[in-house]
DNA sequence: GGACCGACTTGACATGGATCAATGCAGCGT
DNA sequence: ACGCTGCATTGATCCATGTCAAGTCGGTCC
């Protein structure tokens, strides 16, 4: 069955791809069918912005495909992208009714919604999704310290190599052995400039550097093969 | 009353200088008294590590008095602190046994602890302490993405500006007008260039700078003057 | 007082990444 | 085929910050 990107659709949960990773991985039949009531599907053109900094958002939901991101930018207009998100990602803060940054959708996105207000009286007493929201939450923020140490402490060329492998894990691939890898870069050269704190020219020298160094394949700009992934994160022997 | 520092106390939560804005804010009698149930305090000497990354850790706590910092480490060495834990901030997760950082005592410290089994158990049925737990972790979240702008964006002096403003925000001082605001730099030259993505040097040379151009005066290495906290924060006009 | 020590400052120099400016290149509409 | 448009790459140069190496300053211990 394919899963439909129309609006109003109530499809059952089993279907969803997200399933076992989202917000509702945890939850029985009675927490889904109270999620049910409240949820509902919207699809977001590329490029389109979620939710701008400041504005009132009323809704929370989970990604089911697609990819966004979320970011920072300074009055004079730099940009810091602070959060790639994928697919079972959450998006939206219950309890408060603005967002602290920009989401944008990066690519055309499917979501699952539900209106914040029911939403949080349901974490009240659905508390498999309550323990799944505290530790989502709480694996967002060891991932935002984890990111702070690779923009303030690692060099371009290991900024890049970690974007690279983080993509990888992230793609469900079967990264059983050592077998050259296939990748879609979910992001723009600019985005990934923004998201490792570097410049756009940067990026494309380091992936130049790396695909001259046969550590990289480029098939198309995004599209990247990595013959072998051991040799790829030796790179990052004085990170981790 | 003095606050005691003494370990096995069980001080009444009244007499305690964070009761309206730690974990234990929004509690209520019925709540405190559980929480009273299982709280502990601790004192922890400068210097002395609280937990080390991937360390078993089977307490969480609130900062009663000093400071803590979060950090992250490559091998090779470099360090990046991710987090700086003042009075009332919280430590620890609840829902897992280990740590994903480094936590160091920077100053002594005083900590009132719970041990982590209670405390999840706790949460389940005190629905106030739930509630402030997820929206400090909420909070927090918002400020290491806001930490990643400054690491990824800022100039050094950009940097040095903000965490100078964030101390004064965080002391908690009669900041109505603009009068000369004296502040203790809470951090040594080191930790705040760990802190800010930057060396040591940059740092000292950031702040003599800003001496130099009457932006702030140095009673000692630690002890700032800012004559005029309005004029330091227009050094910030191009971020926010 | 003097020697020592750790934290901080300052100077001289090196360099990684930013900036500025072309150029390449694939997709797309006409 | 053509030119347009939006990415991406590449080159030349600059400069903010890092690196290496001396100083300075304030405590503290004898």
């Amino acid at each position: 069955m394919e899963f439909s990107r129309t609006e109003d659709l109530r499809l059952d949960c089993q279907y969803c791809p997200v399933r076992h990773r989202a917000i509702c991985a945890a939850s029985d039949d009675a927490e889904f069918s109270k999620l049910n009531a409240i949820k509902s599907y919207k699809s977001i053109p590329a490029g389109q912005a979620i939710v701008l900094r400041g504005e009132r958002l009323d809704v929370v939901a989970s990604i089911v495909s697609g990819v966004a991101i979320l970011s920072n930018t300074t009055v004079d207009g730099r940009m810091q992208i602070t959060g790639m998100l994928l697919p079972s990602d959450f998006i939206g803060r219950p309890g408060r009714d603005s967002c602290d940054h920009d989401i944008t959708a990066v690519t055309d996105l499917t979501l699952c919604c539900f209106r914040r207000r029911p939403f949080e009286d349901l974490i009240e007493d659905a508390p498999a999704i309550r323990k799944r929201l505290l530790d989502m939450t709480f694996d967002e923020l060891d991932a935002a310290r984890h990111w702070m140490l690779l923009l303030g402490r690692l060099t371009a060329r290991e900024k890049i190599v970690s974007f690279l492998m983080l993509v990888v894990h992230r793609s469900t691939l079967p990264e059983d052995v050592d077998e050259p890898v296939q990748i879609d870069l979910p992001l723009s050269r600019e985005a990934m400039a923004s998201y490792l704190g570097l410049t756009i020219e940067t990026v494309s020298r380091q992936i130049s550097k790396l695909r001259r160094e046969g550590l990289i394949e480029l098939k198309t700009a995004r599209r990247v093969v990595i013959p072998s992934a051991s040799r790829l994160v030796a790179e990052l022997e004085n990170v981790d």
